[in-house]
DNA sequence: GCAAAAGTGTTATCCCTACACCCATGA
DNA sequence: TCATGGGTGTAGGGATAACACTTTTGC
C-alpha cells in the first residue's frame, strides 16, 4: 500500500471487444475467470492500464497478452464507470473493440485465463461485471460503421472474392445482398483490385482474388 | 495523504466542450485557469470525477459548477490518457460535449473560474494541456452527427422558425443550404411541427415558429 | 451431364439538386 | 412604395433496387 494520493483514484483499466467472423457468424472472445470477482464466469479480456502507459498501447498489450493477437485494428468504443460495476474498488474501463481476420483466429492458449473461447453474438452467455452491455455496444458500433466505412475489410485476409467480402456485409448487417448490385457498388467505390490470382475450390467456377487497396486504413464511403 | 493503494492509480477527470451558436458562428465555452500548471490559460472546463459519481453525473455536475447550465445535451466524447498530458500527475479524462441553445446563453460568473468566455472555434486562443485535441475531436463529431442526426435541434430554443433551423445547419455543416431543398428535406423528416404561432419580427412577413416533436431526444435519420 | 458457386446488364423508381418569383409586413 | 426576409413547385439527372441466366469447374 505504498502509492498514495490526497484523494481517491479509481482504478483504470482497459477492456476490449475481440470480434472476428467464424462459422457464419459474428462471434466474439471471451475468457473464463479464474479469480474472484465473478470466478468462472465468462468477461472480456483486460486489464489495468499502466501508469506510464498511452490507454491504445494498453489495449493492444492486454490484446496480446491475452490471445497473442497483434497488427489489427484496434479502436476506443466508450468508457464505463458507474461506480458499482466492480464490487472490489472504483475501477473506470476504457472500451475498445479490435477486428481480427479468420487466418489469426488462433489465440487460444496465450492468456494466463483459464479457458479462451469465441462466441457467436447472438448466442452469449451471462458475462461479468457490466461486460454484456460493453459488447452491446460494440455491436451497435460495428453495424452501424459497417454502413459507412470499409470497416468490414478487416474481417477478411489479404486476399479475398467478392462472395466473401459480401458474406461479411451480410453478416454484419444483418441482411442479404443482391449479388450483382453488391459488385457494382463495391468496385465503384475503388477499394478493392484485382490480384489476377484465382481460387479453385470445389466443383465449381473458380473465383477470382482481390485485395484491399487499402488494408491498413478505415475509410469513410458514401 | 491518506487513500493508499497497492498499484499507482491515475486520476480521473470530466471535461466538457460546450457549444453554442452565436455571431453567426459556433462557439466553445473556456475558462481562464487561475493556477498552475497553464495559470492564466484558456481551457476547458471539468474537473476531477467524485470517487462515487458517475461519469455522466461527473461531467453534468461539472458542468453546472461552472456555467451554471442545466438540462442540456450531453454526450461522452472520447477518453484521453497519454500518460504526459498533465505535469502534475497522470491524469486521464473522459471529455465530454454539450450542446446549448442560445436563450440559455448567460452562464459567465457562475464558476470559481477567473474568467470565462465564449469563442468562435476557427479564433481559438492556445489552450492549456492537450484541450485542442479535444475541442477538435469534438468538432469533426458534431458535424458528422449534424449529417445523420436530429442534434442540430438542440442548438434551437423550444420555438424556431424554420429560417433559424437552416442557419443551425449551415453553420454546423459550413456550406450553404438551398431555402426550399432544406424546407422539403426538413419537413418530410416528419420531426417538427407548426405551433399555429407566428413571430413578426422587422418589415417583413412574419415567419411561422415551430417545434421539434421530440426536443429531448437525438434520432438518427436517413 | 450434373451440381454448385462465379460472373454478368438492363430497366424502373426514387431521391436529390438546381432554379425564380410572389407574399406579408413595417417603416 | 419599397426594402426585407418568408414562403412556395417543378423538371432533370444520378443513384439505387429489382430481377435471371450463362459460365466454369469437379465429380
Amino acid at each position: 500500500m505504498k502509492f498514495c494520493y490526497e484523494y481517491p483514484h479509481p482504478a483504470v483499466t482497459t477492456d476490449i471487444v475481440v470480434f472476428t467472423i467464424g462459422d457464419q457468424c459474428l462471434q466474439a472472445l471471451l475468457i473464463k475467470r479464474n479469480n474472484e470477482p465473478f470466478k468462472d464466469k465468462w468477461a472480456l479480456p483486460g486489464g489495468f492500464v499502466d501508469i506510464d502507459e498511452d490507454l491504445d498501447t494498453g489495449a493492444s498489450r492486454e490484446l496480446e497478452e491475452e490471445t497473442n493477437v497483434t497488427g489489427v485494428y484496434l479502436e476506443q468504443l466508450y468508457t464505463f464507470g458507474q461506480p458499482d460495476r466492480d464490487p472490489r474498488e472504483r475501477v473506470i474501463t476504457v472500451a475498445y473493440y479490435a477486428l481480427i481476420p479468420p487466418e489469426k483466429l488462433t489465440p487460444v492458449a496465450a492468456s494466463d485465463a483459464a479457458e479462451v473461447k469465441w462466441f457467436a453474438l447472438d448466442n452469449l452467455p451471462p458475462l461479468a461485471f457490466d461486460h454484456r452491455a460493453i459488447v452491446d455496444t460494440a455491436q451497435q458500433r460495428i453495424s452501424a460503421k459497417t454502413r459507412y466505412s470499409t470497416i468490414a475489410f478487416q474481417f477478411l485476409p489479404e486476399r479475398f472474392t467478392l462472395s466473401e467480402l459480401q458474406g461479411v456485409f451480410e453478416i454484419l448487417l444483418r441482411e442479404n445482398l443482391d449479388k450483382r448490385n453488391f459488385r457494382k457498388w463495391i468496385l465503384a467505390l475503388n477499394c478493392v483490385e484485382e490480384t489476377g490470382e484465382i481460387r479453385r475450390n470445389g466443383q465449381h467456377r473458380p473465383a477470382k482474388l482481390y485485395c484491399a487497396k487499402n488494408p491498413d486504413r478505415v475509410d469513410i464511403i458514401k
